[in-house]
DNA sequence: TTAATTTTCGTGTGCGGACACTACCTCAAC
DNA sequence: GTTGAGGTAGTGTCCGCACACGAAAATTAA
């Protein structure tokens, strides 16, 4: 193990020297400074990071802003259980996170619990962006107060309201278009020629809703470029409309066009919408959906889903701590986007997929 | 934080005293070691593993021994790169890895590898038990000198050999039995009624001859579960057949067999299966085979390729030095099996699957 | 009682790095 | 030549813990 102190003696100069460098701490000539970076590249020295971290003993506060999630809907338990893995782990880092709920179907509980967060004078924050334009307040004073802070699932694209740009460090969440394209592609997969497709959107889940819009786009595309005589059905959901209603509407259209054997729901409320389906209808149909959440699982299990697109959001919040955790402690600057994986869950190989996630809830 | 000189503090002792009551290394009255352990739980004391592990400074010997790779097979190129990046990241806590490379097609290179590798005394061994009686051997002296070991990519199911058995911590890989069904099932759902489906064996790679056996053993069972009378074909190519040899035989077979609609090429050699397999049959054909080799990727993108059951032997290396490493540090007991995810890779989501293997890539 | 021995415990050093503090050196102004 | 400012580089201390060493206390032997 290469340390400090052997470049020093190699350079002749002293440790502190080194450090200097390390560091960008300025006050060392620029003679030096090249021959020590020289050393370094060729000693291909690598900072320990135990006794960095050891030595530097800052304390840091991290802040957390996410959805609360309930029964309802549980897609936030998956982001919100990485978050906790990773605080674990970076607390050994001397940084203390700390997360504040807001009802994602309600702008007001997210500026409320942004206004406590900011409270707690935070070093960097953690943010699902849901809403747009109370998104553009919070940054505006997260650009004034100097705080770095990241996204999480959701994405801002640069856009600026009233002279707040974005100047999020980074974005880690999934590439909705892909994901759309790559819903096209399965769909298309297991289909015959003639085969009609069917998209079908609720509104119950506003947590994604450029999201879901950019897979259906995505989809589209996707059929665009390779099956341009595709027949691609639409059916889109009120919040209004209740079960029944949905389930009358479905299965009246089912009806109709028995050519549609293939369903994309691009949302998380795949399997809702297959429990308005009729048994009959099932049969004939592969069904496509996203998100790992229980009841979506479930209906997987039962094979009644086909392929479930997950994009891994336990791993995108323990993601998003651990990249903002290296920022504050290494300043180490992340990539501009951190596109989670597209993955392609079926039934037989979900049990290989959320290890992780599962090993994590057993220990705790 | 709590630190150890705070609990000193706390019982009226030094911190010395409390530290061999954290360590059970004894020398300490039964008085003082109760006072002191009632604090410490009553303080919640937690050991700060930065500075513990920073202070040991043990520094101990970690060889790993995996088959070389070369242009013909680059299939052991990713495991290795996991490895290297993980030994990278373990050097900070006094964990030295050594390589030692065998030719996948020798045992006796495998013995000599491994001769020089126990005489570096290693504290620990990861390793590829690729030849079953020559694994028996090594284990057998590895017991004997009382090193831990894991199995990589390749297990040994508990075989006992002339009283020497497996006491393998763990065994790291892919279960090919599940990603035979895997491949069934995607096979299923790209095809309609009526297809047939071809199995092509290739016998060039050995390194997973139990592997390649349990995947399209996984195929079938899939098929007889969910579609008995599915007419699955198979053929099988000796090593000594040469490139013109399997493209001949096997275009014959499609050109009689018009119905073999989906091929499913067990091993990593199903980019080589492609090139043998006219253009005519391709058109109509899907293809299914395992690995994310180049070449295959490559297939992948254009197309010919419809899915590839990844085994990210990337993290299968990598998690292998972790695993042990952390064995080695903490003594934390890992899993007796840890199987890597059965990730089904598309032309459409390839991108965003392999980036940390990629960003290591970039980085060195 | 005193010496010898064992048990119990305090002290000091070092792991590799961060950073404040200090010392030195150069060069210009007077 | 002296002085002081500004730029460079060295030194020392600390982070929390592990462990060796030896001192003090307790126990036993003589």
């Amino acid at each position: 193990m290469i340390t400090i102190k052997d470049i020093a003696k190699e350079a002749n100069v002293s440790a502190g020297t080194v450090d200097r460098v390390l560091h960008n701490r300025g006050g060392v000539s620029p003679k030096t400074e090249t021959k020590i970076k020289k050393i370094l590249k060729q000693k291909k020295f690598k900072i320990n990071l135990i006794a960095s971290s050891l030595a530097m003993k800052k304390h840091q506060n991290l802040a957390t802003l996410i959805p609360q999630y309930d029964e309802q809907n549980l897609f936030w338990k998956s982001p919100y259980s990485g978050i906790q893995k990773a605080s674990q782990e970076v607390s050994a880092y001397g940084i203390e996170n700390k997360v504040f709920f807001f009802d994602q179907s309600d702008p007001k509980s997210y500026l409320k619990a942004f206004r406590k967060l900011i409270k707690t004078e935070p070093d960097a924050v953690v943010m699902v962006p849901l809403f747009v334009k109370e998104s553009h307040e919070i940054i505006k004073l997260l650009n004034l107060k100097k705080i770095p802070y990241i996204f999480l699932n959701v994405d801002l694209k640069g856009l600026a309201f009233g002279g707040s740009s974005c100047n999020n460090l980074s974005y880690i969440g999934q590439k909705s278009f892909d994901a759309g394209i790559l819903s096209g592609k399965l769909s298309h997969l297991c289909s015959k020629n003639g085969d009609e497709f069917l998209i079908v959107m609720t509104r119950k889940n506003i947590h994604d809703y450029e999201a879901i819009n950019e897979r259906v786009k995505g989809f589209k595309s996707y059929f665009q470029d390779n099956v341009p005589d595709a027949h691609i059905h639409q059916l889109k959901f009120d919040q209004s409309d209740g079960f029944e209603t949905v389930k009358k509407k479905i299965n009246t259209f089912l009806t109709k066009n028995q050519r549609v054997k293939v369903i994309m729901v691009p949302s998380s409320r795949v399997s809702y919408i297959c429990k308005t389906i009729e048994k009959d209808h099932l049969l004939r149909l592969k069904i496509i959906g996203f998100d790992t959440t229980p009841q979506n699982v479930e209906a997987l299990k039962k094979s009644i889903v086909a392929f479930l697109i997950s994009q891994k959001s336990f791993n995108q919040g323990y993601k998003s701590i651990i990249t903002i955790a290296n920022y504050m402690v290494y300043k180490e600057m992340p990539t501009n986007e951190i596109p989670t994986p597209l993955e392609i869950i079926t039934k037989e190989n979900y049990k290989y997929s959320h290890s992780e996630e599962r090993k994590y809830y057993n220990e705790n």
